[in-house]
DNA sequence: CGTCGCCTAGAACTTAGTTCATGACTACTG
DNA sequence: CAGTAGTCATGAACTAAGTTCTAGGCGACG
């Protein structure tokens, strides 16, 4: 059957060795590739948000059918993947500085979640992804690398990348989520912070006092405030050669 | 039309005052309620996962057919609504105390996760719920008082509670959809630990040293230990009247 | 007693993931 | 040089799910 190479090539792709820039049999003609198929979703997830991303979409950006791109993919999923690869292979590494070890994983964080962004919505995929994805272990080998130049011991630098990599995906899911939600039209139930505050602060007094009363500093955090906050709990935190 | 009227609904039930315990019309058969879709749909979660919960799959645990559900919810979304209410109506609350609050906020956060693991998925909801609804917004009212007693300034705290409810939401997301691929028999390719540290081992040693050294790390973390150091890191570097 | 309004229900429309059978084109082989 | 096999692309079709349309039933109110 010819319907299981794709999924060989899946496994392929998470495999510990990938020759991938060695195929043995060139293309011949503009054949699809996992590449072109890649560039496609992305384009379309730029552009029209990663709930636009469907298969027939994809293969209307390649010029072809649905049945096509099933040559090379095992379901949608498998889509998730590359994408996320795609994402994680343009985050660069930096040598790892005992010095500076807090700042580097703070701007590896902020690439992650600047790659998000500008994709709204894949950070869904981003937590739905496999973590034996190669782009995804190298940048976290990076991280990795970053924690234990720093001192901190290897569970404690391992569990740390585990809780920064789910606050990134979370935070840019949240925050890509809610531009989307302001461009929809036909959610008039959409609040922009004025209004949040307003409703805040119309909340019956004697269940929500605390809510009404903090109502500004509950919906503030312009930019990426909230985000460097968050990140910065987390960092501060981690000792080298703490217990 | 009648078909704005769940619009208007579920725009009242986000409401600051909600009278929802005084129905002006008394149910006169056996109509459906919103409560009982609640229950419907949090027993199809409960039972078959997130990712079963359908429109049909609902209406026919409640014996009925899918248009009779558009008389009281807007779309599906609102279901999300409907069950992220109804979880967080369960959280209990615990009188602040300036002694314990980070205990107690450990607390809430492991009823929030405990929750969500309950009902498979769900958390994706979570994170996509609007941030008005009122039984959420009531828990968040909880934190706050938490943290507040616990003399953290009000900025802090409620960056703190963000940082926290995306972590938890997060956290159960993919512990969730671990569990599930686990089930799913045609996912051959999803790995147990054993499995996940072979492979980490099997990597190219000059790209992933540092993975395959820590193999065993990366890939520790029984029950909640993941959940409880994340936690354990957001919730310590908080400082009563700190910086 | 009639009318109004709300709820229910069955069928249908639309979109999307996925598969099947077919056809074309390349590369090997005698 | 021609035949053959294998790989890849394609269009149509199948299934499932969200949503809407239209009609029907039942209590409340005048």
């Amino acid at each position: 059957m010819s319907s299981d190479q794709p999924r060989r090539g899946r496994a392929a792709r998470h495999a510990p060795q990938p020759a991938d820039t060695a195929p043995p049999t060139p293309p011949r003609k503009a054949p699809i590739t996992l590449d072109r198929i890649t560039d496609a979703a992305l384009h379309v997830v730029a552009t029209e948000g990663y709930d636009a991303l469907t298969v027939r979409r994809i293969t209307h950006v390649l010029g072809t059918g649905p049945s096509s791109l099933y040559a090379h993919i095992v379901n949608k999923d498998d889509i998730d993947d590359l994408i996320i690869g795609r994402l994680c292979s343009r985050i660069v590494l930096p040598e790892p500085d005992p010095a500076t070890w807090r700042d580097q994983t703070r701007d590896v964080c902020a690439q992650l979640r600047d790659q998000y962004l500008m994709y709204p919505g894949v950070s869904r995929a981003a937590l739905a992804v496999i973590p034996t994805n190669l782009e995804t272990l190298r940048v976290n080998e990076g991280l990795l690398a970053i924690l234990l130049a720093g001192g901190i011991r290897p569970q404690t630098a391992a569990w740390a990348i585990d809780s920064l990599s789910l606050y990134v995906g979370a935070y840019a899911l949240e925050r890509s989520l809610l531009a989307q939600r302001q461009k929809d039209p036909d959610h008039e139930w959409v609040l922009s912070r004025e209004e949040l505050v307003a409703r805040f602060e119309a909340l019956p007094a004697d269940r929500f006092p605390r809510i009404r009363r903090h109502a500004a500093e509950l919906t503030s955090g312009a930019g990426h405030d909230r985000f460097d906050f968050a990140l910065g709990l987390i960092i501060d935190n981690l000792q080298p050669d703490g217990s």
